[in-house]
DNA sequence: GATAAGATCTCTAGCAACTAGAGGTTCAAG
DNA sequence: CTTGAACCTCTAGTTGCTAGAGATCTTATC
């Protein structure tokens, strides 16, 4: 039985979002001592460490709930996990293009500027002037997955 | 004189997120027509097209800000937004070298999963063992600098 | 000039996925 | 048995918007 304290340091998942899983159903509610206070087991630290790895890897708390409910029923065919996790590399690939198309045009700006004055600064005149692109679609897409988070 | 529709269609910013952006004080406040509504001049136009191009090459807000008061003193040295591009370049670059660990971890997965069931579905098996990675550090950072937006 | 459609106004609330803080209780070490 | 760290609940804040309600304004047509 583990205290909340402990599941944070032995998951790396902090306390105050251990809590929040539990709001949003992620986690299970925990059991309670006299006091209070949540207890743990080995079953929630499983479930938590899957979350924390699922984040890692980008997936949003929504594909995360649907993972792990197939998780929960071991003799169903996995092809539902396989197109969660499909959908999830698709989206990485596209940021990776995407931010590959931005990080040519930062750099396109920065080795194009002088270091002169401003008036005459390659980095503010292409932020000024979308026609000074390369590419002309440097935006992310609209369903985002991203995987800012964490620590 | 454009009327607030205008400005979205000829910058491709919506109209609530001009209206953020003048409450949040990135875009100066609007002159009023006699029935209260926004009126904006060229200078506006360009400011927008300046946010909003900053925004799609990823910039937070807070850096556009600064962006923009650099480009308001035309006779400064421009090393302040040198230094903001380069921040955001190698936000870039570590975004894009986790993305690609995150890519090989999640074709790694689904190139092993037999498409059997859950049980032995190597995509739930991956997201719950951590061991089974092969880039430990497959996290993004602590300041994303993320660039998801737009429609 | 009247009317109706569409655009605009302000305001509030919501999204993801948390984080931070206040103010109070409980647990564990000495 | 005391103290201080860890825990509790609750609310509000973060970033960058988006969506909706209900009211008003503008513009085109008749």
């Amino acid at each position: 039985m583990l205290s909340i304290g402990k599941l944070s340091a032995a998951t790396g998942v902090k306390v105050p979002t251990i809590r929040y899983y539990e709001e949003i159903g992620l986690l299970p509610e925990a059991e309670r001592s006299s006091g209070n206070q949540r207890l743990y087991r080995r079953e929630h630290q499983e479930r938590l460490a899957f979350i924390r790895h699922s984040r890692e890897l980008g997936f949003p708390l929504g594909d995360i709930r649907e993972l792990l409910s197939l998780s929960d029923r071991p003799d169903m065919s996995c092809a539902a996990a396989d197109v969660i996790a499909s959908r999830q590399l698709a989206a990485v690939k596209d940021r990776i293009a995407r931010l590959q198309a931005l990080q040519e045009e930062l750099e396109r700006m920065l080795t194009q500027c002088a270091q002169g004055t401003i008036s005459d600064c390659k980095v503010i005149e292409v932020l000024s002037n979308h026609e000074n692109c390369l590419h002309a679609d440097h935006g992310e897409s609209r369903h985002p997955a991203h995987a800012d988070h964490d620590s």
